[in-house]
DNA sequence: TCCCTCTTGTATAACGTTAGAAACAAGGGC
DNA sequence: GCCCTTGTTTCTAACGTTATACAAGAGGGA
């Protein structure tokens, strides 16, 4: 049977109340009183019920954290990294995902855990902004990832324009002039993959490069299975690029099978980058270029939200004044942009956590590597 | 304001036990009372507490699942599908990981997330028999993978030695003589790698092949750089393998980079099998041929003994009707092996989830490769 | 008509904790 | 010696739900 304050009160000899107090350290107790309380705890071996504890105050020191898919090792190294931020606050991670599909999306931020968790940390690919409009749910809410919506909820994310255009400038530095863009989604506009190919566009642009919209590789998901089809797709319709910018690591690792089976050499064909920096960039045959966001800065400052959203419910958070600064290749310090609209009693923040773009010569090549195209 | 079983019943103008009954679905609720309320609910937009509900029932519908390392796909996806599986049973997933710590998981079983969650399915990789057995909290307990205790707790796991003597078994069939074991953890006899190693021994036994010591090596930890580490030290001190059987993908694929650095090829010089069947080993400059566990009956074999468990806490689970039989090439049967001791008030069951042998012929060679040995 | 059963709904007491008020003892100033 | 203050402990009421016991009303057989 499991042991109650009740239980170590009679023990004690002592109210339940001041078990309580023994318990959550408060001041008013006499040495000889905690000593005796503590005592009888340790021979029962009593632990508080947090369930219980958790109805009387209101919170119950769990944070949900919903990512689309575990299977893609960029959110489960981010689920480590917010595991890890949350246990600093003394909160625990309730986790799901959500397949990419609306619904559940949907679902998760109307609170199907109600009155169960303290907060969320989504990332949403497919919720669209009137369905986050519509939210009743009154839990604190943060949002992670590439999708930005113009709503008062804090948004963290790194500024994909700017690392895309950061990729492309160094592709063209490095003499490569065909750069192909894998990994549209050209069902929807506003998918995630959409700031990236804009900063691509961008970059040519400014760079005085055609931006052959040949170049640009669709896809249907973001796995390694529609990096290597959209590749193939790509060299089938006779497409010959120098260089690859993946929107991620995997369906770079995807392209880059590909390659291989066609016979084409990276980085002495083609340059290729990617995007997340995950460990399995690392160990492919050839290392993987790769911008690399700050997990670490994500995960401490999606739960920094929530911890001081609960904090003050009505008082604006203050989280810029814990934006740190990246010594990134061509990164970008960490800042707290502009506060988003108003409502709901709280700005919405855009917090960029900053990111790297790290160079592995291997899918690079040397400076100046020969061009095909 | 968030809105109470009480709130609804003065709108409804009937009694909170109604009202509950409602939520419930209880019989003994005419229609007319029944719409009433539901009416009341749904103006209101009722959500029940489930703090409130689980403190009154005594059950939170939280399992905890505790790995090693979320970092490890193999965790990440095994994560993925007790969650999917977990959500059959209406039970979400609190995820914590361990990091491999014996501290860690001593605390996880030790229930520091006491009376918040059910049940709890923990991988232990340094874990003690001795932590176990001095385990005073009564949470239902599942241990998964490849650590076996003799204790009364059901215990999910493939077995292992079969799975190694089969590919290794394989591996003598293609003409392969000099097979190394990559991932042997010096330092510690009961470590996880122990059974698969002897495995390995077994079956070159049976052969009649010599089990070359100089041929295991040895590694501090399971990730791509550790196998990439223990490649190069097996490389470096003269040996010349034709075959590597890794105790997981990762350190495969990581032994594979090395390979491709010191230009052995694969499979013609050296043949790799590893174990997990991780996607990343699909994807591959070549494809991985690996042992394949069965994670999603490893996910709903564990969610369905902490699920019985709960169910009866006195009767022993039974578990083993709903054991499944695999189509596998060299698979085990799912089967519930013999009960273990008796204790705790209900037996530990061994339970094998089956496993598959996934051949992939680019890491293999077709048959009768060319040996170097 | 009375009593008994069956159905439906209501009051009340838990579950284990924390917060606030109230009670109690001890000590000091008048 | 009395009252007031200070420090410590106890008492009681929540938090929102479910379970148990009970009450009220309807219907049927004797």
């Amino acid at each position: 049977m499991r042991v109650s304050l009740k239980d170590v009160a009679v023990r004690a000899e002592v109210s339940i109340k001041t078990v309580s107090n023994v318990v959550n350290n408060f001041k008013h107790v006499t040495p000889a009183t905690r000593q005796k309380v503590q005592q009888a705890i340790d021979e029962l071996g009593y632990q508080p019920n947090l369930t219980a504890r958790h109805l009387r105050k209101g919170r119950t020191g769990i944070i949900a954290l919903a990512v689309p898919e575990l299977e893609n090792p960029y959110f489960a190294e981010l689920a480590g990294a917010v595991i890890d931020a949350a246990a600093r606050h003394d909160y625990t991670v309730l986790l799901d995902h959500t397949q990419g599909s609306r619904e559940r999306e949907l679902l998760v931020t109307q609170g199907f855990r109600a009155r169960v968790i303290d907060g969320l940390i989504l990332n949403p690919l497919e919720l669209e902004a009137e369905d986050l409009a519509a939210r009743a749910d009154d839990t604190p809410l943060v949002l992670i990832g590439e999708r930005s919506y113009d709503l008062p909820y804090d948004h963290i994310a790194i500024d994909n324009i700017s690392a895309a255009r950061a990729v492309v400038r160094h592709l063209l530095d490095l003499g490569r002039r065909r750069i192909a863009f894998l990994g549209s989604r050209g069902d929807r506009p506003s998918q995630p993959s959409h700031l990236r190919l804009l900063g691509w566009q961008a970059e040519l642009a400014a760079a005085g490069v055609t931006a052959d919209q040949a170049l640009i590789g669709s896809v249907e998901g973001w796995s390694r299975a529609d990096g290597a089809a959209a590749m193939a797709a790509l060299l089938d319709a006779g497409q010959r690029p120098d260089a690859v910018f993946a929107y991620n690591d995997l369906v770079a690792i995807g392209a880059m099978r590909v390659m291989a089976e066609r016979g084409l050499r990276v980085p002495e064909d083609i340059a290729v980058v990617g995007f997340d920096d995950l460990s399995e960039g690392r160990f492919g045959t050839v290392s993987l270029t790769t911008v690399s966001p700050d997990k670490q800065a994500i995960a401490r400052l999606a739960v920094e939200s929530v911890v001081h959203q609960l904090a003050d419910g009505k008082a604006e958070s203050a989280t810029s004044g814990t934006a740190e600064t990246q010594d990134a290749t061509t990164g970008q310090p960490g800042r707290a942009g502009a506060p988003g609209r108003v409502g709901n009693g709280r700005a919405g923040r855009e917090i960029d956590p900053g990111f790297r773009l790290v160079e592995r010569e291997s899918t690079l090549g040397r400076v100046r590597a020969a061009t095909s195209g």
